[in-house]
DNA sequence: AGCCTATTTGTTATCGATATCATTGCGTGT
DNA sequence: ACACGCAATGATATCGATAACAAATAGGCT
């Protein structure tokens, strides 16, 4: 920066200003700089400003897994936002792992981000001592916590998956299964998992018919096992409620190889509304959360935060998901 | 840090040593530090430490999509190696635009990142101008640029494409179709297809079954949409190649819905070797071109670079991509 | 014990941008 | 021409960790 200012004349502290959008500088100095600057081939040191300001423009994310559309489209969402107001996304995945969510929570806080975003209200009591320290908003997404830690842009996965029991037992469905985990890595697989049992027991219907697909990320292929799975345990299933539409996509391919008909012959329908649950034959009947107004809601929340400084109200956004009709479960009497 | 030097009853030096791996400090002084830290809870301050030591454990990565499951692959292969090593994936998409990289390359460089991985070996001008300003190690990858700028982890997206359209041939098949962009927003779909365009003419075949599928990202729907296209122009088609399997099945799913068998009525293949590839009935077709293996080496040169600093050759590794058989073009004869 | 070496700890200056306050310049109205 | 007020620019100290060097302590040997 000191040559900046000596090739083009002026002081440091002017140099400064020219790299700032709101310094009180004139248009003529600004530009013979920012001229002088890039013939010296200069690239501002943001490492510098933050440390001097305490402001370094990192809005820290953690999510579970990079590899899941529906999670990218919250990063999307939060990244376009917050892009566009100067801040920058620092990204890291757990691997659904509490233990990488404390590391990561330590080593981004070490980065001094301006905001942290995470995903889910379960976290290690160390991570959530370290989290309350630091004296930055906090965003949970994507659940609704019990006792949030700071604001909250999230929806009832539970909620979600009771309406679509309600719909499938609309349809006519009597022996309803549900294929997913019961992991505590995946709370909200886990709340799915509880809603449908809510459901089944409010409709009074059998809720035994259970096929725990394994471990998170549970994808296509595990979908595919657990379909021959409850094929082979519950062969008078009517219908199926997976814990994602790539879950469903794997019980939907199983049950094309065996020349099972769906709907005719069974029912199915996913979770998140991913592409392939549009483009799927049959296509597929699904819950579509909003994950990028998930991420676009918690951006906002934090642009507002960092703007009025000073201790704000915790904001709590509840999404209403909506359920996605598909041919998966439609039967044409 | 001084705070807890005084509750420790040593220098802030001592403490600083007791952050650090490789520092000399005896282990009692050592957890006695840590203890105290924690009680007082203090967080590293890695924005002053990477303001002093010019090292920031920053590696910026630039990818055209963050919504893509072969691009996480790779950030997944740099992000997982380099963690383990003490360094923070920055992740940057551009939304296959080149000015957006720009911006993003000069927003990373502010950051000052140990090293900078890059898709591709298309850059504007200033983006490039800065990048060699930068002095830092450069890696380019998904592709094997004729200028490289740095490193390069990558494949010859051509040659994949030809071998694709080889099996195509050996399976008996004479009009072959390709879907795809011919965007300058995306190299690598271009030089599939210009592959295609090799392929077909060594071949002797006409290929004139070219059917755009848009802007990038092409995916599922583009795929579904560009099939209607194809089958519309050219009836008589019997094979496709995709440029990426999204693509891929989204024609396979217009072929289901319009009653085309795959592979009987029409070959279809992708190209690389997404999940869907291998779960969807019938499984397509695809080149697998090892993602994850990218993101691995590209990290290990980063890693090694960094360890012996100097000026160090360009690396330059080439990934040699696979042909992964499915049954949307196993003809049994 | 006394000496020597290796290990551990302490002191001081420093990285590059900016907050703060001081100063200069410039236009406007009378 | 002068005073006034606002805009533009400059001087200096500072953020928190660490490099570089200096000093102190511990441990091993005769």
């Amino acid at each position: 920066m000191k040559d900046v200012a000596d090739a083009a004349g002026v002081s440091v502290m002017t140099v400064s200003r020219a790299f700032r959008e709101d310094a009180s500088i004139s248009a003529k100095t600004r530009s013979k700089i920012r001229e002088a600057a890039d013939r010296l081939g200069y690239v501002f040191d943001n490492t510098a400003a933050s440390f001097r300001t305490k402001r370094t423009g990192f809005v820290a994310v953690i999510i579970p897994s990079i590899n899941n559309a529906n999670f990218a489209e919250t990063v999307r969402g939060l990244s376009d936002v917050l892009s566009q107001n100067g801040y920058q996304v620092l990204l890291g995945y757990t691997n659904y792992k509490a233990e990488r969510e404390e590391e990561l929570v330590e080593q981004f806080l070490s980065r001094r981000p301006d905001a942290i975003v995470l995903t889910g209200g379960a976290h290690t009591e160390r991570a959530q001592n370290l989290l309350r320290n630091a004296a930055i908003p906090i965003v949970e997404t994507w659940d609704m916590p019990t006792f949030p830690m700071g604001h909250v842009v999230g929806f009832s996965n539970e909620n979600a998956m009771k309406a679509l029991v309600g719909h499938l037992v609309t349809k006519g469905a009597k022996r309803i299964a549900f294929i997913g985990g019961d992991s505590v890595e995946d709370p909200r697989g886990r709340s799915r998992r509880l809603g449908f049992l809510a459901a089944m027991e409010h409709f009074g219907l059998d809720a035994s018919r259970l096929i725990d697909a394994g471990e998170p990320p549970i994808s296509m292929t595990e979908g595919a096992s657990a379909m021959e799975a409850l094929l082979e345990t519950f062969p008078d299933t009517d219908a199926v409620a997976c814990v994602s539409d790539l879950c469903a996509f794997g019980a939907l391919s199983t049950a094309m190889r065996r020349g099972i008909t769906i709907p005719g012959d069974l029912m199915l329908a996913g979770f998140g509304a991913y592409e392939i649950a549009s483009v799927a034959v049959p296509s597929l009947t699904t819950i579509d959360a909003f994950p990028r107004a998930i991420g676009e809601q918690a951006a906002q929340i934090i642009l507002e935060t960092n703007a009025n400084s000073g201790p704000v109200s915790k904001t709590k956004i509840e999404i209403e998901p909506e359920l996605r009709l598909g041919r998966s479960t439609r039967r044409d009497q």
